[in-house]
DNA sequence: TTGAAATCCTAGTATATTGGTAGGATTAAA
DNA sequence: TTTAATCCTACCAATATACTAGGATTTCAA
């Protein structure tokens, strides 16, 4: 019942991208730097997001990517789902009527996984990526505050 | 981001416990006949569930497992988190105080892992077993009207 | 008192997943 | 034409999963 790495450092090097990347591409070598994330492992990682049509990708020097639309129509749940895949905690047969239930359909456990399914849906899908990066203004802006 | 056979054939084992062990004791034997769960593989479950005090266990010939307190007390999530351990989703150091976060405290994605634990907990935690067994009586007495 | 039925305990094991690394091909700016 | 970047595929070590195996122990019942 664990996120992976793919989805956690995902999840920041996506942030990482939309804060970074207002006007110019960012490149990997970049997010993977200040994220403290294997740049080999966050290419794959990108790679994943680029067939999500979540980034684009602009190739050769001076080159990185950019956010495919805005973080404010981008959730946390499209960039999990990108990384991790299906995001059920229970894949219920019961769900997916294309598989039949091996054991039986008058499981009653399919309640509780439909319910648990539902409500990280709703989580993740509830939460935009714009709403994080005000999230991290905020914490900037106290930063600089107490340095003062 | 998967509930493994642990938590799933867990809980069914529990639910089949608290419906068919309401005088007698119930062996692992029947459980995992009508569950269709390995014998042996179960044995290591109902072990964790005695562990979390949850099932009570009579040894000796015409032994078993009895539930160790009503249906209504306890919840999907004491029997999941018996079974499969912290029902986090993400382990952030944030919640942790005792071990520092490697990155970042002003990490954003804390936020994002919070809403995720907090929802699973409550949707996991507000389900009694005691309402599960209704619903599988509801369940039965549906079968019996349409094999009449 | 002896067998059978049950839990208890520990260890082993095949398979899959995770979290990378490695090597190079391709593209494009300067 | 060099350099900085993405792209693509394969490989690998470590860990977790989902069991299986072998017995020791307990208790009931004949």
């Amino acid at each position: 019942m664990k996120i992976s790495t793919k989805g956690r450092y995902g999840l920041r090097a996506f942030i990482d991208l939309a804060e970074h990347g207002c006007d110019q591409p960012v490149s990997i070598g970049s997010i993977a730097a200040r994220q403290d994330i294997s740049e080999r492992y966050l290419e794959q990682l990108m790679a994943k997001l680029k067939k999500a049509q979540l980034v684009k990708s602009i190739r050769g020097a001076g080159g990185g990517y950019v956010l495919a639309r805005d973080a404010s129509q981008v959730s946390v749940g499209d960039v999990l789902r990108a990384l991790e895949g299906s995001l059920e905690a229970v894949t219920c047969a019961a769900f997916h009527p294309e598989e039949a239930c091996t054991v039986q359909d008058r499981c009653v456990t399919k309640y509780v996984w439909q319910k648990v399914n539902e409500s990280v849906a709703h989580t993740v899908d509830s939460i935009k990526i714009s709403e994080l990066l005000e999230n991290r203004k905020l914490q900037k802006a106290e930063e600089k505050k107490t340095d003062a």
